[in-house]
DNA sequence: TCTGGGGTCCTAGGACCC
DNA sequence: TCTGGGGTCCTAGGACCC
């Protein structure tokens, strides 16, 4: 029997942070208001560009992405501040301090964005007294502006938050979507990007409203699943429910760098490669999480870039052992060419009670006694799987560095040369 | 005189297994 | 005689977002 009460809907409210950065420093510097200003990585180095900037800088034509030079001609007055990211930290900590206090149900997205589902919030009021409440505090309380948009799901309010800013307070229903969301063209949307509007626009597909009645199979057939969500986001169907938990489990952590000239000897590469190992291991013991794959990027002089990564099959941490296996991967993959950019990634990431099966020690050395060289690689490749060869390598080269690493005998030298060949 | 650094998700193709 | 087809894992790379 059919309830005789309408289905509930959702309320979701998506709260979006203002040109966060630049806020965050005039909420910290006073006299910064009213200001051009903009953050900007590094300014003294090639890599400056413009990350986040001001109302009164955007007036000028500057924008986010946009190189500091660019930025400065189109702005001569511009005010260049470098980030302060514990600065931004903070001030996020405060700002999902006051969501939290109004929904149980909030996903940060970013540092400065997150989705609530106040569906049964009722109590602090109607969603629009609800999201006006926040946004008071939050600029009471942080001195921070922000937009809020407010729909039946996470979709419609990130669009609705899009609509008014600074300090805008959007409803976007259902029954809106054909007046206020189709009309946009389709670029706008959360989720096309050059590329895909290129092609959307290849099939005369130039509005959200031309995507929402769009052909279903023409545009699976050019964008796959994605094309089919997207046609669904289109027509204001978004199911994906506001999940806390979301944030929290890291895929993967990696740290890349511009380097300040391009470089082509491996000495001063390896160690670019050794300081990126190290940030990474940091980020990992803080997060408490082992990498199981590691993944290396390289973009030469001439802004080609590729990345090589794989499977390590067993559980790293440490310093030496993510810059073993940077390394290797970095010289197996190397043209010999110019660097320009650097990047060392952990993927795969597993907390410590579930690191994989371990090498066994004990047995592992056993068998690289009783056996001639190749006999015993290739019956513990049998015994052990692929991924023996490479972390009897990786082992050696923490051994260098310690002289212990819980039994007592050391490998035996023609062994280990045996199994470094065999890599090759 | 160019275009950062942190991520996520998806796809395609090859290897391998049954 | 002339080589199926499905499933899964792995790697490389593309697209997108903030």
């Amino acid at each position: 029997m059919k309830s005789m009460y309408p289905k509930a809907g959702r309320v979701i409210l998506h709260v979006d942070m203002n040109s966060f950065y630049a806020s965050v420093e005039m909420a910290y510097d006073q006299t910064l208001k009213g200001k051009p200003i903009a953050i900007a990585g590094n300014p003294e180095e090639r890599r400056g560009i413009i990350v986040t900037c001001s109302y009164e800088a955007r007036r000028f034509g500057v924008k986010t992405t946009m190189p500091l030079w660019e930025a400065k001609r189109l702005c001569p007055h511009l005010i260049i501040l470098r980030p302060n990211f514990e600065r931004y930290r903070a001030a996020s900590i405060g700002m999902f301090e006051v969501l939290n206090h109004y929904s149980d149900l909030v996903e940060p997205v970013s540092i400065d964005e997150g989705y609530m589902d106040i569906t049964a919030s009722e109590r602090f009021g109607t969603p629009i007294e609800v999201a006006s409440i926040i946004q008071n505090r939050i600029k009471e309380q942080l001195d921070l502006p922000c937009s809020i948009g407010i729909a039946p799901n996470k979709f419609l309010a990130k669009m609705a938050s899009d609509m008014k800013k600074p300090l805008g307070i959007t409803i976007l229903r259902k029954r809106d979507v054909p007046s206020k969301l189709w009309p946009l063209p389709v670029k706008e949307m959360h989720g096309v990007g050059q590329k895909t509007s290129e092609k959307l626009e290849s099939m005369r597909i130039y509005t959200i409203g031309d995507l929402a009645n769009a052909d279903a199979f023409m545009i699976k057939s050019s964008l796959g699943v994605n094309g089919e969500r997207l046609k669904d986001r289109a027509n204001g169907i978004d199911a994906r429910p506001v999940d806390p938990a979301a944030a929290e489990e890291f895929k993967s952590i990696g740290n890349s760098t511009t380097l300040p000239r391009d470089m082509s000897k491996q000495k001063e590469l390896f160690e670019v490669l050794n300081h990126l190992a190290f940030k990474v291991s940091t980020r990992l013991k803080r997060k408490k999480v082992y990498a199981t794959g590691i993944s290396v990027m390289i973009r030469y002089k001439n802004r080609h870039t590729i990345t090589r990564s794989k499977k390590i099959g067993f559980a790293i941490q440490s310093v030496e052992e993510i810059y073993d296996q940077a390394q290797r991967l970095f010289m197996k993959h190397w043209s010999g060419d110019a660097v320009r950019l650097l990047g060392v990634t952990g993927t795969d990431l597993v907390e410590k009670g579930q690191a994989v099966k371990q090498l066994d020690l004990f047995h592992y050395e056993e068998d690289a006694k009783k056996e001639p060289l190749y006999q015993t690689i290739e019956s513990l490749r049998k015994k052990y799987g692929p991924s023996i060869v490479d972390q009897a390598a990786s082992l050696e080269a923490i051994q260098k560095k310690k002289a212990n690493i819980g039994t007592s005998t050391s490998f035996n030298k023609d062994f280990l040369q045996q199994l470094k060949k065999e890599k090759e």
